[in-house]
RNA sequence: CGGGGAGUGGCGCAGUCCGGCAGCGCAUCUGCUUUGGGAGCAGAGGGUCGCAGGUUCAAAUCCUGUCUCCCCGACCA
């Protein structure tokens, strides 16, 4: 079961609005559709079934009757057709499409929604994979390849923009083998990250689905030449598993860290007093600096509360990771001072109170492009090269990404993966000289992006 | 489904081998002292030891059955 308690819930809603923003600054329009989805629904497309079947959970029927003080599942309330609780909503919206399509008038749609989806997995994982998940889906319909090509290649950079500026977490894009390649699509590009203890993760995918959905839901238009067309599509998604990202690549033994565009608090102050006396002097003094934050659009917390130490409040901030802390005790107020701790270097400073407003803004920036900083230089001391399947099997135990050139059979990357735990996280987007793969010494186009992987 | 581990106050655990008053740390409550890095002292409350049988004068502990949860693997955003 999913819980999000408010903290957590909040740092999702910072990186929803972030999303939100940039999908409609690219001309897409959110909606809502069913959670639930008729069974026959799922089987439409071959590929998509046999993805999703072994995952789903299933309604079978309508209501409960009491039975001796207890409930029992009413036999008689057998549903006619069972009820799939979405996994996707691809089904669900194509067969909406299908009444909303009759020209080209009406093409391109770009619709976003943001939702819950349930994935009966044999094991969870903590944010990486719950049965239930928080995430947007964007399902778009075009009367061209080109156009639903370029919608596919739009997204991904949508991704890969907001993973890197705002979460501050770089990543490898590229497209996947047709093994991990989404249920359903021609393609599936996507964003890979790389966390702290060297293991790859999915943080992204968008879908170039062909005219698949289309042609299993009949959804076609007639075009300017008159002639009657199956529709173009795209999906994309990202999920709660953005929260495990941002967890797994800048947290540290001191508990979150957290980008100062996504924190749901950027800056807490912690006042600090022995008596009544200093309580009102400090407070009448850090009152101000809290306003002026706020007035300067940063989003700034007041911890007053008298239950609870200094170093308690500290230890707890940093737990929490709120990107910086400002503490205001009596000799603060002496030296008209301020006391400005940085949660990712862990490094505190003695300032002054005058111009706070702009200094605090320039440590928030300065964090925001640190995290990055650090995270890049990381990933790419942890990224290499290898020439040789011998090479590779050492190099896979110490982590990390792994360029390496492979022949483009299943086979071998079924070979690769039982031998080593690796799989191909993506075919990389950039050219690449050609060269033969380290396994079968077969041609290979370009070297492949290998990584152990969540 | 296969392999491993665990169920004991709210949380984390010891006690089980070798049966004998149910304990410890954290948290909670009260009082006093504290407050610039997770406070100190004194006191208090809180547990049918997962569940059901059995053995015994006596069971958290031994026996039988059963349920649940966690970890590793197969599946996956």
């Amino acid at each position: 079961c999913m819980i999000i308690r408010p903290n957590g819930f909040a740092l999702w809603e910072n990186m929803r609005h972030a999303l939100d923003q940039m999908f409609k600054d690219t001309g897409h329009e959110n909606a809502y559709f069913p959670l639930f989805i008729p069974k026959s629904f799922l089987s439409k497309e071959a590929q998509h079934v046999e993805g999703f079947a072994k995952e789903c959970a299933v309604i079978t029927h309508s209501r409960l009757k009491s039975v001796n003080g207890g409930v029992e599942v009413d036999p008689d309330s057998a549903l006619e057709e069972e009820l799939i609780v979405r996994p996707t909503s691809e089904t669900i919206i194509w067969d909406a499409y299908r009444n909303w399509i009759q020209s080209y008038r009406d093409l391109p749609i770009l619709i976003n929604q943001w939702a819950n989806v349930v994935r009966w997995e044999m094991r969870t994982r903590l944010f990486l994979r719950t049965m239930e998940f928080l995430w947007q889906e964007g399902h778009t319909a075009h009367a061209t390849k080109e156009e639903a090509e370029v919608e596919t290649r739009q997204m991904l950079d949508v991704y890969k923009t907001f993973a890197e500026d705002y979460m501050a977490m770089p990543v490898k894009t590229g497209i996947k083998t047709e093994s991990e390649r989404f249920a359903g699509a021609v393609d599936t590009y996507c964003i890979e990250a790389l966390m702290q203890d060297g293991k790859a993760l999915q943080a992204g995918t968008s879908h170039f689905l062909g005219q698949n959905f289309a042609k299993a839901f009949d959804v076609k238009f007639q075009d300017k030449d008159g002639e009657h067309k199956y529709v173009w599509a795209t999906s994309w998604g990202v999920s709660t598993r953005l929260i495990g990202g941002l967890i797994m690549t800048h947290s540290d033994d001191q508990g979150l860290v957290l980008p100062p565009k996504l924190a749901p608090t950027q800056v807490v102050i912690v006042p600090i007093w022995k008596n009544d006396e200093q309580r009102n002097e400090v407070m009448e003094y850090a009152d101000p600096i809290y306003k002026e934050l706020k007035d300067a659009g940063v989003s700034v917390k007041m911890d007053d509360r008298d239950n609870y130490k200094p170093g308690w409040k500290f230890a707890e901030h940093e737990v929490q990771g709120t990107p910086l802390r400002i503490a205001v005790g009596p000799r603060d107020v002496q030296n008209n001072n301020l006391e400005l701790a940085r949660r990712d270097t862990l490094d505190k400073e003695i300032v002054n109170r005058d111009g706070i407003a702009g200094r605090v803004k320039e440590n928030l920036k300065a964090i925001q492009s640190d995290l990055y900083k650090s995270a890049l230089e990381r990933t790419e001391q942890q990224t290499r090269t290898v020439g040789s399947f011998s090479q590779f099997k050492e190099e896979i135990e110490k982590g990390g990404f792994i360029y390496a050139h492979w022949d483009g059979t299943a086979e071998t990357e079924a070979k690769i993966k039982e031998e080593t735990k690796a799989t191909i996280r993506c075919i990389p987007l950039e050219s690449d000289d050609a060269g033969s793969c380290m396994v079968t010494g077969e041609p290979s186009k370009q070297k492949v992006l290998f990584a152990r992987s969540y």
